[in-house]
DNA sequence: CTTCTTACA
DNA sequence: TGTAAGAA
């Protein structure tokens, strides 16, 4: 259970070898050297004891990606290809996030989530708050700067 | 007990 | 891909 910011970052770093990966995601450890040697997956690092491959969190979700796509029928080839789409357009989502989301101010009381500029021409912001349970926007302008020019 | 590589079915 | 073998 992620109570705090620090399991959540611990969460990121998880290591998994290939036993625990293999259990994980329903998956061979056969299969998961064969996908690494194909280069459809990759150990982020080798421990020093006995040369083990450790997986990433990401390589997880990767694998799971495959062996979801082969489970409906795709080949091997297929299947990670098909992965790589997804993963490709969840990044692209990620950073479209990433770019949108400007954090949250408190304007007239009320919570406002700052959607960055909505008139770049006329400097004006765009925030989404809440109202009634809806989601209401509203533009604002964007504090003059005093040392401009 | 786990993982590694190599080799064979 | 599964499984076996020998080594670490």
């Amino acid at each position: 259970m992620v109570n705090n910011l620090s399991d959540l970052v611990n969460l990121t770093n998880l290591r998994f070898k290939i036993g625990e990966l293999s259990k994980m995601a329903g998956v061979s450890t056969r299969q998961l050297r064969y996908w690494e040697q194909k280069k459809f997956i990759s150990a982020n690092e080798r421990e020093a004891d006995q040369d083990a491959r450790v997986f990433s969190f990401r390589m997880y979700i990767k694998v799971l990606l495959i062996k979801h796509y082969l489970d409906e029928g795709y080949k091997l080839a297929a299947a990670n290809e098909k992965s790589k789409d997804v993963i490709e357009d969840e990044l692209w989502l990620h950073r479209f996030f990433e770019d949108s989301f400007k954090g949250i101010e408190l304007i007239d009381g009320k919570r406002a989530v700052n959607l960055g500029f909505f008139d770049q021409e006329n400097r004006q912001t765009l925030y989404g708050f809440n109202e009634g349970g809806k989601i209401s926007y509203a533009v604002k302008p964007l504090p003059e700067k005093e040392e401009e020019q």
